[in-house]
DNA sequence: CTGTTAGCGCATTCAT
DNA sequence: ATGAATGCGCTAACAG
């Protein structure tokens, strides 16, 4: 039923091996020979029996993509944009050439289903693996993960981290990508605080996660350097305040949801906030209805600023104030690094500039 | 170097077959056996070779998930909730056991890269497809998706749609869940019609997709049973005008900057107009922006509504009226149709109902 | 440039 | 309940 090479290779009187090369593409073969077996290839509507390719070759024409939560269009972005380095533009014949076949896998944030992805991948010999998003710290994860990557990388699979830190024994990965979520959140609250701003809250995302620590210690720089040392412990650690007790930080998941909340239980503890830093442009949105819902606006009684410059934040009103990150060319350059398309940064590692979005979100604090 | 089935079956000292057995847990093995075989299977570090297996078995573990535009949340939403029907919960071993790998493919909206996915998956054997999204309509690309789908489904790959209408030869598909655009469309305009609007804007979507022209059918049936019956052809069909020379449609693709420019342009036309409804809500709030940008309240001036209710909808100012579309729980349904661990609906096909939802974006006209 | 030969690693008969 | 044998469909040497 199912027609396979030999099958090509009778109809175009040549040889298996032939059919191979001519599909394959890296070994010289006879133009009018090449077109004889197209043909075949065409009458009998053959296609690739990838399993046995992959088999035969060692190798598979998979390269995975790892989300943490591909609803958020910050996940979305960036994989479409590795996307669309990986699969190959078409040739428009639906016929499918030597392109790669780029799969997103959507962890949910779970470092468990992330190694399963991982053993998933390595199970299919996969071409590549891009990993997105800021990595969870826990050491046993890390040391596990750590572990999983380098038994990929033995076994030929391209690495790539795409705005996620390398690991702390990285080694032998192709490339990471890390964006600087740190001068980022420094300078977005230098902007807050050079506008006046004394008491700004701080809305921060899991506690476990890199981008989680590395927006939130560039926030506190800025503190720092300010004077604006951290306030004592206050009200304790009720409504997930952070283990250090500061009563301007708290912690929760990177949704609209937890803006909201966490936005009110900041207004509870400290109702003489100028100023709210959310830890992405998702989490501001909640944030700002939070506000809003208070009675108070924005930006005169208060300001509000995100991080990403997703594309919705320039439509809020008023317009979000933010760090923009350049997400689909991060994920394009990853998808390249993965295709082994371009070469990898000096060290192995580039950092990836944050810019401070400054719009109609933020102004100085009333009188 | 790499560790095989046969060295797993040496170091248990039992042989391929029993090992074999043991993976795939679908035959009877005595415990004990299945004890040392799962030792070894840890002390060897022993990963199966997916092609191999998939080669003997003429079936693989891929799951593929077809979406239009990944970076935009109602794809994401979606294929993420699909997912998690067919991961597979994870062991928290990360040893990955009979899990399905979903795999999401980013077509980018192009006909030609619907196909080329769809090869790759036949190439690859998947166990199931899931199509999401709207399709385009052009008869030789239905065609061609007709063929290549029938071609899936005979080679043993399950096939779902997920917010996209049957083929009009659908036949052999195991199921498809389609959205009620038109009734939601419908509803939608009839709303604004209660409050009074009588010249209602339209930014409509790419006009070749199916979910466009549903949109766009149930607005104009409720128009019809108001009696406001389209308006001749006015301006011509510059700026993107439908082909029906309708002067208050607009078509453009499903993004922001389309909502913006369209109703610009939907402003220059028909300054009269009362209320402008949007192909989604993307599109709605670029509209809102174009309408504020114009000196415009909303709604006071102008209503404005959109379709899908993504979670960013809510938080828009004012909140937009919308139309709610279960994104999550159709995707997951999805999903378990995919795995085959839900019966298709009756008929093949079941209707996924859409709800109004009415908020602070549209209100009564002036005067 | 093309044909021949030999596995790739596993699932699955068929025995036992 | 387990072992032995066969072949899935293809690629990669190696000839020629």
């Amino acid at each position: 039923m199912t027609v396979t090479l030999a099958d090509v290779a009778a109809r175009a009187r040549v040889s298996p091996a032939t059919v191979s090369r001519v599909l394959n593409g890296n070994y010289p073969v006879a133009a009018s020979t090449r077109e004889r077996v197209l043909r075949a290839v065409d009458d009998l509507d053959y296609v690739l029996n990838g399993p046995a390719s992959s088999l035969a070759a060692a190798t598979s024409d998979l390269v995975g993509i790892l989300v943490n939560d591909i609803a958020d269009p910050f996940f979305g972005i960036m994989a479409g944009a590795a996307q669309t380095q990986i699969g190959g533009p078409g040739d428009g014949s639906g016929r499918a050439g030597g392109e790669k076949l780029a799969v997103i896998c959507n962890t949910g944030g779970s470092p468990e289903r992330e190694l399963t992805y991982l053993t998933l991948l390595q199970r299919q010999r996969a071409a590549a693996v891009v990993l997105t998003g800021g990595a969870v710290e826990s050491p046993a994860h890390q040391a596990a993960m750590a572990a999983k990557l380098a038994k990929l990388a033995d076994a030929g699979t391209r690495i790539v981290f795409c705005g996620r830190p390398p690991l702390p024994e990285g080694d032998a990965l192709v490339a990471a990508l890390a964006f600087d979520n740190r001068g980022g959140g420094r300078r977005l609250t230098e902007h807050l605080i050079s506008l006046g701003h004394r008491r700004i809250g701080y809305v921060a995302g899991p506690p476990e996660r890199t981008t989680t620590r590395h927006r939130l210690e560039g926030h506190r720089e800025a503190l720092r350097a300010a004077g604006l040392e951290d306030f004592p412990a206050g009200g304790g650690t009720a409504g997930g305040a952070g283990a250090d007790g500061d009563r301007l930080v708290v912690h929760g998941p990177y949704d609209r949801r937890s803006g909201y909340e966490a936005t009110l239980e900041l207004l509870r503890r400290a109702p003489d906030v100028t100023a709210i830093v959310a830890a992405n442009d998702t989490v501001a949105l909640g944030a700002c209805a939070a506000v809003r819902d208070q009675g108070m606006r924005i930006p005169q009684d208060i300001s509000v600023a995100g991080f990403d410059d997703l594309p919705f934040s320039v439509d809020a009103v008023p317009a979000l104030t933010t760090v923009r990150l350049p997400l689909f060319e991060a994920g394009a350059r990853a998808g390249r690094l993965a295709m082994g398309k371009e070469n990898p940064p000096p060290g192995g590692i580039a950092t990836i500039a944050a810019e401070l979005m400054i719009r109609g979100s933020t102004a100085a604090p009333r009188g």
